[in-house]
DNA sequence: CCTGTATAAAACCATCAGGTTATTAAACTG
DNA sequence: CAGTTTAATAACCTGATGGTTTTATACAGG
């Protein structure tokens, strides 16, 4: 997976907009006046952010009349996820924070407590 | 879990500097300057990335004389994990790219295959 | 053809991000 | 105390982000 794609994704990620935009059109495709709807926001303000998740992949969109109907992709969330992967042991188990813990012991001064 | 720690975490993930960072703290604490090592930039702007990832609680440091190690702290991105764990199945399952498709069908035009 | 609707594009602005160099601070070493 | 190492802070620059308003484009319908 190219480090860009990453980039693009957590980037796209890091603003609740979009992730509100996601969660939204988990449940069905949106044009992008019903997606603008809930945020206190211009149109321009929304294609911005649907521009941000379609250059990540997150998105694409089709073309109905006027309306050019959002669609989820979910792929990118994929390749974030499988990095993410690769630290589930330093959440779920406590091995390392046993190991830490002893660090931090040794190398502790008694003062300022 | 609070919107601004995931904004925090997937600001920090965004960018590869700092995910490597964090991969090479998965083996084990590690100095400013030797995280600086290996990227071909200045020590201050090292310190700007671990405080980015301090501010989202991915690291935190503890004190060993003058230097400043830093350790893995991954317990945001459990939270990460856990919000892109809600879209699985759309990259999972077909279901819906089979439903996307047929609706692609429905509403294509024939001109420019 | 004009009107209304849906969306994109342009121009602009303020703030933030990521980098730099130079300086300061803190802690060990002699 | 002076000097070295380690790291943070300050000041600065450039370009990207996130928002605005205004304007242009594309299509549908009377």
């Amino acid at each position: 997976m190219s480090p860009d794609l990453l980039d693009a994704t957590f980037a796209a990620l890091a603003d609740p907009t979009r992730r509100a935009i996601l969660a939204r059109l988990a449940s069905g495709e949106a044009t992008v006046t019903e997606l603008a709807a809930p945020f206190h926001m211009s149109q321009p303000a929304v294609s911005k952010h649907l521009k941000v998740l379609e250059r990540a992949g997150l998105i694409s969109r089709g073309r109905d009349a006027q309306r050019r109907p959002c669609r989820l992709e979910a792929r990118p969330l994929k390749a974030a996820t499988d990095w993410l992967e690769n630290y589930r042991d330093y959440w779920e188990d406590s091995y390392q924070r046993l190991d830490a813990l002893l660090d931090e012991l040794k190398g502790e001064e008694p003062s300022k407590g």
